[in-house]
DNA sequence: TTTTGTGAACTAGTTCACAGCT
DNA sequence: AGCTGTGAACTAGTTCACAAAA
């Protein structure tokens, strides 16, 4: 009941998420219970797991029977804090962050793109393809309030982060969906999660890798026309 | 040297990735050398995470002395396999897909956005702002051979997630960047790393949460207001 | 000295396996 | 009998602390 949130991993607040996901289809098929291993066999998840993070909670399921769909996906949708819509700020109104302004997973179940911020003057004032007005950074403090705005999409450049970051926190925004490489240091109210797609490309590239560790370049370019017989790449 | 990089966590290989990022920021000041210890207060890292990560690939430091910047930095670049071009497609030229196409993160240190593809004919032939010819999905085998694409920026509608990976994959694409809620089944030469923004954004949801667990719909709006005792994150 | 590289200790997260409830 | 909820066992990841190297 007083559960503190924080005390929750990321790995199970995110895979809450994959749940509510997994249970929307159940409900689509109007399928009306699951046991947790019927469960974690169609959408390929651990039914252990799955036991594990909801009782983190409460108790959901009925013993002999399993969890009823519907009743799940309320109390999922509750944890969430989906269960009323949450007001998003795109900060940054390049490409990305109008391209997410779009986004249709930024535009449902339970959030709506409020308002979109830049600091350009050729921005200002235009429109977004959703019908939104671009307004200038300054109005965010005021803006924020009267829209009750929760969460801010930071896409602003690498140099404007820190600043606008500290803006968003101060007019009481509390989450941040942070898409810029740099790492802020919120007050202890405000929760960031980092979405670093440099990161994200790297580590994949990191492990695509080419060829064995310690032989990164080699005498021509094995990778270009090594379409032939696809290496079994390990041991 | 015969390190199998599957072997390396993926906190570790993103980790890899920050460190180089931080050694270029250290290389602009013209700092030659840095201690573990020094690096790590800098950028906010831990020390003996830093020299456990590095250890995995090789002795890179000097005991006593520390690590050299530049030596350091060309370990992690061929690492993370950016001591050449990889080449990128971005598979679905929706708004997501045109904006990442222009991204920094990705046109930049390692990395080359070479195609775009796409199935609606009303896109098929326009350009980007980068100025890429956006090409028909049934090129890709051929293209992605041509131009030797090792990575797909996968930006396309979730019902055209799975087939269009399958191409990607039965094409000789090795990484698989995916921005679509599917969850994919590659091969296991193919590394697939999922960015599901509407995840990320629920997560974030969950943990701001709308006050304790259990109450999420209160009498009033008790978030708005309840900055007053911070409780310490930790012990 | 100083600082790395690394076993040992610790912490977090996952999976097992079963008691207990329906 | 069937399936949840949960301690116990296990596995992965992080931090400590120090012997070995320069």
């Amino acid at each position: 009941m007083t559960l503190d949130r924080r005390s929750v991993s990321e790995s199970t607040a995110a895979r809450l998420s994959l749940y509510l996901r997994s249970l929307e289809v159940l409900e689509g098929e109007g399928v009306r219970h699951v046991s947790s291993d019927s469960f974690a066999r169609r959408f390929e998840l651990n039914s252990s797991q799955i036991r594990k993070d909801l009782a983190t909670f409460g108790e959901f399921g009925v013993r002999g029977v399993g969890y009823e769909v519907a009743s799940l996906r309320r109390h999922l949708v509750g944890l969430l804090g989906l269960d009323r819509t949450r007001r998003i700020a795109i900060v940054g109104a390049g490409r990305l962050g109008t391209a997410l302004a779009d986004y249709p997973g930024f535009r449902s179940g339970g959030f709506a793109v409020a308002a979109v911020f830049d600091t350009d003057p050729a921005r200002i004032g235009a429109r977004t393809r959703s019908g939104l007005t671009i307004s200038p950074l300054d109005d965010l403090p005021e803006m924020a309030a009267d829209l009750a705005i929760e969460v801010a999409v930071l896409t602003v450049p690498e140099e404007a982060a820190a600043a606008a970051a500290r803006l968003c926190w101060d007019s009481g925004i509390s989450g941040i969906l942070n898409f810029t490489p740099a790492r802020l240091a919120p007050p202890s109210h405000v929760r960031v999660k980092n979405v670093d797609l440099k990161i994200q490309l790297e580590t994949l590239s990191f492990y695509i890798g080419a060829g064995p560790i310690g032989l990164s370049r080699e005498k021509e370019e094995p990778w270009r026309r090594t379409r032939s017989r696809s290496l079994p790449r390990r041991t």
